[in-house]
This record gives structure tokens, sequence and C-alpha cells, in this order.
DNA sequence: ACGTCGATTGACTGACCAGTCAATCGCCAG
DNA sequence: CTGGCGATTGACTGGTCAGTCAATCGACGT
């Protein structure tokens, strides 16, 4: 039966070449690199990359939403949970900390060349960037309504202080501006939470 | 006498065309924006533009390095002073936020084209960028140090979520995923740092 | 007047690269 | 075996642009 293996070899194909596309991205950056590029480190003919996607572009897209649908899925998990909020952004930091240990070149792709690069590609996915953005407010907001956090701080704000801390945690390893420490990861997870929930103050 | 005024003829047009890139690079963003833009916005002749700068490249160099040494310079200036850590990271806070308030394009291009774009222009300047953190870092370090911070959060992690977390504000109102509300801007500087330093926890 | 020299012009070139397409391959059904 | 069809190939095209350069302008000193 021809369709289902063929389907499946396919499917594996076009895996093989976004694989490929993290990896390029990540080394080169996307702007820089060329179609070639990623055809080659697949190790596949050039045009097979436009046999399975419809243009460079779009192999960036399919690479950041795959991800960042993954992402709001489980935060919207995680605010269904019945459990403080401070746990909650824990799970959240640890989720993305965890993408960039398990996936750090993907992680590297994602936030160099989409949600930090809202002028190009950002723009197309400003939508599903700022629904993150969001579901974080929406956490916030009912911590302060059930009174565990302060309600002098607009949740939008909070959302963006808060994930603007992670991000920046996880661009400081991508350029090594900070150092990643053996069990820095698990440490990140705790010194974010702990530094927007608490404060720096003693 | 021609050299003097020539000079300032110079120096000028220079400007000239450093302040239209700012807006075509703000408009367009930088990879997406020909030379012949900034020259056409400038008012000048295309070949003018390498008369007064190298390369394309080069103008965005000047722009970033002219504003972020002035930031640095305020940075280093506010921590000499004999104030709490608090405030300092307040004057800091409110410096980034009034030089988007006075010259929104002009940050828009250094945040979106080099501070978060450090896979393209910011590795030529990640050890000016990485200047920064250090000098935020170094704040909270003596403000441990005097007892005024706790001593639990690295100093560089705690300058990562300070910056982080103004710089995603920024990014938020350069892309209205964050309203900017008319007295939104002095209200943000005390939202970040009210965040960093005292925490959401009620 | 006139010569000099930097400022200014914009047509042109060379390189680069995304995307196309006609040709070939190889798997499977009949 | 054979025909069909999707997978695969990679040479080629068209368009885009950064950067060059020879020609012109014009301010100023003599």
């Amino acid at each position: 039966m021809a369709t289902a293996r063929s389907a499946q070899n396919a499917a594996e194909k076009r895996r093989i070449i976004l694989d490929a596309a993290v990896r390029v991205f990540a080394r080169q950056g996307f702007h820089t690199c060329r179609v070639s590029d990623i055809a080659d480190e697949a190790g596949v003919a050039y045009g097979l990359v436009y046999h399975y996607f419809r243009s460079k572009d779009e192999v960036l897209d399919t690479l950041f939403l795959e991800r960042w649908n993954v992402m709001l899925d489980a935060i919207r998990e995680v605010d269904g949970q019945d459990i403080l909020a401070r746990k909650k952004l824990e799970a959240i930091a640890g989720f993305i900390v965890d993408s960039y240990r398990h996936d750090p070149d993907l992680m590297k792709v994602i936030i160099v060349e989409v949600t930090r690069a809202a002028n190009s590609f950002g723009q197309t996915h400003l939508a599903k960037i700022t629904e993150a953005y969001n579901l974080i407010g929406a956490v916030v907001e009912k911590a302060q309504a059930s009174g565990e956090f302060r309600t002098d701080i607009s949740p939008q704000f909070a959302a963006m202080a808060f994930y603007g801390a992670i991000e920046q945690v996880l661009t400081g390893w991508i350029f090594d501006s900070l150092p990643q420490s053996a069990g820095g990861f698990d440490e990140a997870k705790r010194l974010i939470v702990e530094t927007i929930c608490s404060g720096l103050d003693r």
C-alpha cells in the first residue's frame, strides 16, 4: 500500500528539512542563510525544500507555530489547575526554560528570529505572540482577584515584566552574556519567579 | 573661511542622513529597506550616503553607538550617586523610558534591529550591550553588600530580569501589544521598579 | 575672473539568491 | 513487466541591491 508508507516518508522528509533548518537558522540566522544551506544541511536537493514548503518564510513560520502553540497549550493547561499563581508562574517559567534546555537551537531561532524580531517575522505572528502575554496576564489578574497578588500593578504590565525577564535570561544564555552553569536551569526558574513575585528588596 | 563652515555643513548633512535613516529603519526595518530609501528620505542623492558612511551597516552602527554610549554614561553617573539602589534603578528605568518618549523611532531601531537582534548586528555590539547588563549588575551587587537587597539572587540575574522587563515593556509599546496611555510613561517607570524591587506578592 | 577641491549626483555593475521547472528516479499496482 | 505518479534533482532565470565611480557642481581663496 503506497499511500501510508509514502505519507510517512513524506512526513519524515519534511521533518528532516525542518530540523536542518533549525540548525542552520540557529548557526547563521534566517536572513543570512540561503535556502541551499538548509538543503545541504538536510542532505537533500535544493528544489525539495520547495516541494515541502511554499517559501523560505514558510519554513520559519512552521517552526515557530509548532513550538509556540505547544507553549500556549501548556500555559492554558497550567492556568486551569487549582494552584497558587506563584506555582503557575513557576510552571510556565519552567516550561520555557525546559524548552531551551531540551532544544536550545530551536528556542534560539524562535526568540531571535521571531519573538524578538517583531519587525520582520513577528509582525506576521504578533497576534500569536500577544496571546501568550494575555494568558500570563490572565493568571496575574485572577491572582489579584483572589488576593494572592497586589492589585496596584496592572496584569498586562506584570505579564510583560515576567515574560521579559525570562526571555532576557534565555537571550543571555544564547549569546553567552550570562553564564550557563551546570545546575543553572533549575536555579534560573527559581530566581525568575522569586524576583518577579517577591522582589529584590530585603 | 571654508573649513569651519563646510565642516559644520558636513556634520549637518551627516546628521540629516542619520535622522532620515532612523525614520526609514523604524518604518521598514533595516533588512527590508534599501539605501536609496534612506537617501530619498533625506532628500540627497544615493551616492552621498556613501560619502558619509562606509556602508549601510555603518549607518546603523553609528545610530546604535551614539545612543548606547549616552545610556552607559547615564547609568554610570547614576551609580556614582549616593542614593538607594531602588532610586538608582528608578533613574535607569526612567532614562530608558524617557529615551523612548523623546524619540520612539530611534529606540525602536536600537531595540528591534540591534539589541534584540543579537544574531546579526548585536553580535558586533555584544560587548557594548553586555556592558549595560554589567553596570546594572554592579548596582545590584552593591545594594546586596549594603544590605538593601537580598543576597540569594545573583546580581547578573537581577540585572537581566530588570533590563528584560524594561525592554519588554518598550517592545510592547513599539508593537502595540501594550497600550500606551497618556500618563503611561511615568506609571511605567514606577511599575517596573516596583515589580522588580518589591514583587507581585501581596 | 579663475582654479581648486570637497560635496554631490545618479547611472551602472557585479554578486547574490529566492523561486521555477523540465528532466529523472524509483516505488507500487495491475 | 510496465505504466503511472509522486518524490527528487539541480541548472537556470529574473529581480534586487549594495557599493562604485566618473562627471558635475559650487563655495571660497587668490
